[in-house]
RNA sequence: GGUCCCUUCGUCUAUCGGUUAGGACGUCAGGUUUUCAACCUGAAAAGAGGGGUUCGACUCCCCUAGGGACUGCCA
């Protein structure tokens, strides 16, 4: 085990989303990392030049952003090391630790059948050829791996995990166009980066037992293993789009705060005895990879939406309007400059009920509302004569009203409906009807509250223009 | 086919040989109540199956079953 610092990496091939395992990857790597008081990188592996957009990038960046997981270093890029990957295999063709492979794809495609017909890997009839016998054509270079004896992967979460070299098979270094190929670069770049504890998806495992050869073929130090099992969607599978999402843009644009995810995604394969609302702070303090689960968890919204509540509840009023403002305007309803402090002292009265910002935003609408306001079919109903005599009424004690406070006016309301000998219900939901023109809106103190003494009798005088 | 990983309430998990198997979300019931939500109280709910080891297994070992990953000159 190394002795250094930790050193702890995200590598994301940019593929034009970032998947919620990657983020849950990249939180556990940069949770290690703070915890030990180490470093968290990033490392771009763009190698694939077809999808290797530059906003497929951005898209990578911008996920980190969002989420609060920075790297400390400059991001590095995979594509722009391939020369000093085809170094390392020169060094590695030079100690005879790679050979080079002529066979044609037709050769390769029958050896591949044959192999999997006998029950074994993938062999290379140039593996143990001399370098005179090379022919005349292009070649890919081949590790040349151990055949016997058996090689461990050490994994933190998974425990040892012994394979059999003889089942495993000669990776390919270089393609025959030269350039290098995943299971090298990775190797070569987390050397090269000084990563010290590999932190990613245990799709990973199989392949760490056959990069271990090439740690061993340079003489270079094999990093901490640790492979985390996947998130799987609702019903075990693998999370894909019918799952709901599977981006992290998209949770964003569900109304998810980046600190909620952290949290959930933090308990999804982690934990902390009973501990299920934790501060970054604390989860810094309380990680270690030795306490991650080895079994695949699912993504289960309703938990997401209760730890989200929590931290809506929590989270400063003016960033909530900042946010809720933003759903808003992506919805097409300006929220006018006048009407901003109303929607922040809106924002307390409702946010106890909103699971999303969007939930926040819907319960905010019937504040931005322009009078006049038109009550929706169902809910004319409710103004019958009775409750047009009785709103009345209960306008003129309200425009009495000097303190515009929820308890001030829950009292109010109250003696109301004791002087008129009913109760709450007879002329409540009349009230909220007029109050938020058949929006969802919370009680009735509160409401008015929110609107304001002035909207909130203007309101309901353009509800009654006879009843005066 | 081969290699490897995984398996405690519906879900996320605690337990690290001895517990009435705990917590959370969800569910159900009741309470509160002017809508929805929130909130309060309570309840139901789990060790995949089979063998071992042991005085004693959820916990250790083996087998079976079921999931998953890899088996690419993708990453």
């Amino acid at each position: 085990m190394p002795d250094r610092p930790v050193v702890t990496r995200i590598a994301p091939s940019p593929t034009g989303m970032m998947h919620i395992g990657t983020a849950r990857t990249a939180l556990f790597n940069w949770l290690y990392a703070r915890h030990t008081g180490g470093k968290f990188l990033i490392r771009v592996e763009d190698t694939d030049r077809e999808r290797s957009t530059a906003e497929a990038v951005q898209v990578i960046f911008d996920g980190m952003k969002w989420l609060g997981l920075e790297p400390d270093e400059e991001p590095v890029f995979q594509f722009a090391r391939a020369d000093r990957h085809r170094e390392v295999v020169q060094t590695m063709l030079e100690r005879g630790a790679a050979y080079r492979d002529f066979m044609t794809p037709e050769e390769l495609e029958a050896e591949r059948e044959a192999a999997r017909a006998e029950g074994r890997v993938v062999r290379s009839p140039w593996r143990d050829s001399s370098p005179n016998d090379a022919p005349d054509r292009p070649f890919a270079v081949r590790l040349k791996a151990p055949q016997t004896g058996e090689t461990v992967v050490d994994d933190q979460v998974k425990g040892r995990v012994v394979f059999q070299n003889e089942h495993l098979d000669d990776l390919i270094l270089l393609r025959t166009d030269g350039n290098p190929t995943y299971n090298l670069a990775v190797v070569v770049d987390d050397h090269d980066m000084g990563v010290t504890h590999v932190i990613r998806g245990d799709d990973h495992l199989n392949n760490a037992a056959r990069q271990t050869h090439i740690y061993q073929a340079m003489d270079w130090e094999v990093p901490v293993w640790a492979h985390l099992p996947m998130i799987h969607g609702p019903d075990g599978k693998k999370l894909s789009k019918r799952h709901g999402a599977q981006a992290v843009s998209e949770f964003d644009d569900m109304g998810y705060l980046p600190e909620a995810m952290r949290n959930y995604l933090a308990k999804l394969g982690w934990g902390h005895g009973d501990d299920e609302i934790f501060s970054d702070e604390q989860a810094i303090g309380w990680f270690d990879i030795k306490d991650v689960v080895s079994a695949p968890a699912r993504l289960d919204w309703d938990k997401l939406n209760h730890v989200n509540n929590h931290y809506i509840r929590q989270a400063e009023v003016d960033r909530l309007a900042a946010l809720v403002e933003g759903v808003h305007a992506g919805r097409g309803l300006k929220v006018r400059a006048a009407l901003r402090p109303v929607l922040a002292r809106t924002i307390p009265l409702v946010r106890d009920g909103a699971k999303t910002l969007l939930e926040l935003a819907d319960a905010t609408v019937f504040v931005l509302r322009e009078r006049p306001l038109e009550l929706p079919e169902k809910q004319q109903g409710l103004l019958t004569d009775e409750s047009r005599g009785r709103l009345a009424r209960l306008r003129d004690r309200l425009a009495d009203q000097a303190a515009w406070e929820v308890p001030a006016l829950e009292a109010l309301i109250r003696g109301f409906a004791e002087s008129e000998g009913v109760g709450i219900g007879k002329f409540g939901p009349a009230l909220r009807a007029v109050l938020s023109g058949g929006s969802p809106a919370p009680d009735l103190a509160g409401a008015l509250v929110a609107l304001g003494k002035d909207e909130s009798l203007a309101r309901l005088n353009d509800a009654l223009p006879n009843a005066a």
